[in-house]
DNA sequence: CCAATACGTTAGTCGTCACTAACCTATTCG
DNA sequence: CGAATAGGTTAGTGACGACTAACGTATTGG
């Protein structure tokens, strides 16, 4: 599964979001979700599968943490999807709502 | 299914950047791809549910565009997912390949 | 009018995702 | 050492996504 699909996930979202505020465990994690701690975990390998995060071994915790490399595919991924021509509509729909453009 | 999802797969994806550089029908789609026109059908069903794209009917086609309003929650999903610390962790990335830092 | 065209629709398959419950392993603390 | 803790692992389930093949329906051109 590529980065994009990975990070789509509501749930991964939020984890890579949790994460990129600070590097903590998976009950850590867990305790932010209703779904259960192995659910979490599942989330955490499958992220790190797409090279998004990483785990840490401290003692008898794992410290997850963001890998900037992944994210910045991932950013390089998101950026390859959203071509110009999307950008140029995404604007038209800001002029629909102020008639002004560009030449008038 | 959220836009976000939607958009994620990477089949549509490729549907939304064709659709994106002009309207097509389906017939049109499916010739970019090796899966069927059936399944292109069914991927511009699902984005058309998730707002994104709209199909205006003229005579035995259907043309397919992109919606701009859609396109622009599509962007705010994004945007409110990528957070300032996600960013802020691609510029980390970045100091790692050029290691100058904002106050050196 | 009838055959061809453009699509949607449906049924069915296959794979995979998200999840829980239960179990196993490693580590630490008393 | 033994209980508790952290978390990976596995099996099983329900759901859903992606897809194909076959069929149904509207539209149009000869």
């Amino acid at each position: 599964m590529d980065a994009f699909s990975a990070a789509a996930e509501p749930n991964r979202r939020r984890i890579l979001q949790l994460l990129a505020s600070e590097p903590r465990t998976v009950s850590d994690i867990a305790a932010e979700f209703t779904v259960t701690r192995s659910a979490v975990s599942q989330h955490l390998l499958l992220l790190a599968d797409a090279g998004l995060v990483t785990a840490e071994k401290v003692g008898r915790q794992r410290i997850y943490r963001v890998v900037p490399d992944g994210l910045r595919s991932l950013q390089a991924e998101i950026d390859r999807f959203w071509t110009d021509e999307l950008d140029l509509l995404v604007a038209d729909a800001h002029a629909h709502a102020h008639p002004n453009r560009s030449n008038p």
